[in-house]
DNA sequence: AAATTTCTTGTACGGTCGGTCAATCTTTTT
DNA sequence: AAAAAGATTGACCGACCGTACAAGAAATTT
């Protein structure tokens, strides 16, 4: 199906669809579904209205892409958590990971944010089966951890909502985060002294004493 | 102001300007603002459209009671957040209070992270004074815990996001952990259970050892 | 180079929305 | 009971939106 660079036509259409995808991103996350509109996506990248629409043919089918985007890219950033990695260690990684995604990826957070808020029309079949299966093969692993007596027993679940609540709160509230932080954006020793902190919190709430 | 109980006509205005603002708050935090509707309100609370109108001017009054009521239920959460109070005690009441806030105004929750989320294009000043101001007060008063050694030194800032993104979580996001909880709603054994891990994560990790 | 496919773009349409307005009804004040 | 003030409601308007469509331009295939 992938030629190998396709001819002028071809490669011209990959970048235009990636460029309308980013600039969407970016609009449903801060208008939100109904509040973002073809229009505002199309002036972003400077083209016709009609030919976003000829792109993705729907509104919804362009949201669908942003949204199982974002969800693929965290999906992969828990590859680590297996039965035998060194818990702290791989929760640490998987903390520094999605905190790193928070900061690059703040738009696509978001707009997953939104669309869990509102219950999820469009994606809820994601969340009935990527989501579920893979947050209980998760929950396996943290739940073998405590058998085996490697971290304290804690609810598996309500640790790995901790985790998301926390890392997704720097993307999904960078705006207050800012707002508190004098209107300026998180210099690169405070990001550092973030992912140092969120681990430090978290992580001691789960170590053997 | 305040007429003992004012006529019917008083008595039946509060009334119905109560019953708009309990379903304004449900539809903005269901639909986000540009999706919420004067129409879809009216039909909430049985009123024709105009009536809502009448009540409230603009929509954009309406949201603008919606949010700045929820972030003062917050704001009463944290009075006990005093430099002479147990920490842990304190801390594990907020946590307690604010979780019981997710599960009693979760509507009020999701609207407030709508706004934070679109960069708080209403309540920007809210924000910069209210905000700002009472956030400020508490990390001066955790930073002297840690000055008095009775907290671990975390960073104050980092644990105050974490609470925040831990509790609200569970109201923004009900609808994942629902799903995630064979789309049940938590029972009440569940979440005495959440109130539980999330004071043990959080608060083990400031605890001195 | 002719035929075909793909892309670009302006126009138009049916629908919804926030908000206005005037007419009517109800309550309160005088 | 007359007058004034407040509340209710349906009709209406201009703006914007998602989407369909047609016609031409450009690239690709034959």
């Amino acid at each position: 199906m992938n030629k190998p660079t396709g001819g002028i036509q071809a490669r011209h259409r990959e970048e235009t669809r990636e460029r309308i995808l980013v600039a969407a991103e970016r609009i449903f996350a801060e208008y939100g579904y109904e509040g973002a509109s073809f229009g505002r996506i199309a002036q972003e990248v400077n083209l016709p209205k009609s030919n976003v629409v000829y792109y993705f043919e729907t509104k919804k089918a362009l949201y669908r892409l942003v949204v199982e985007d974002i969800f693929n890219v965290w999906r992969r950033a828990a590859d680590d958590i297996q039965p035998d990695s060194d818990p702290e260690q791989a929760l640490g990684a998987y903390i520094d990971t999605k905190l790193e995604l928070a900061r690059m990826r703040p738009f696509g957070s978001k707009v997953w944010a939104n669309e869990i808020i509102q219950r999820a029309p469009i994606v809820q079949d994601y969340l009935e089966n990527e989501l579920r299966e893979w947050t209980d093969d998760r929950i396996a692993v943290i739940q073998g951890w405590i058998a085996d007596g490697r971290i304290r027993p804690i609810n598996p679940r309500n640790l790995l909502y901790a985790i998301w609540a926390t890392t997704q709160h720097y993307a999904d509230f960078t705006h207050q985060i800012q707002t508190l932080n004098d209107d300026r954006e998180l210099s690169e020793a405070q990001w550092d002294e973030t992912k140092r902190a969120v681990k430090d919190i978290l992580i001691n709430g789960i170590a053997k004493t």
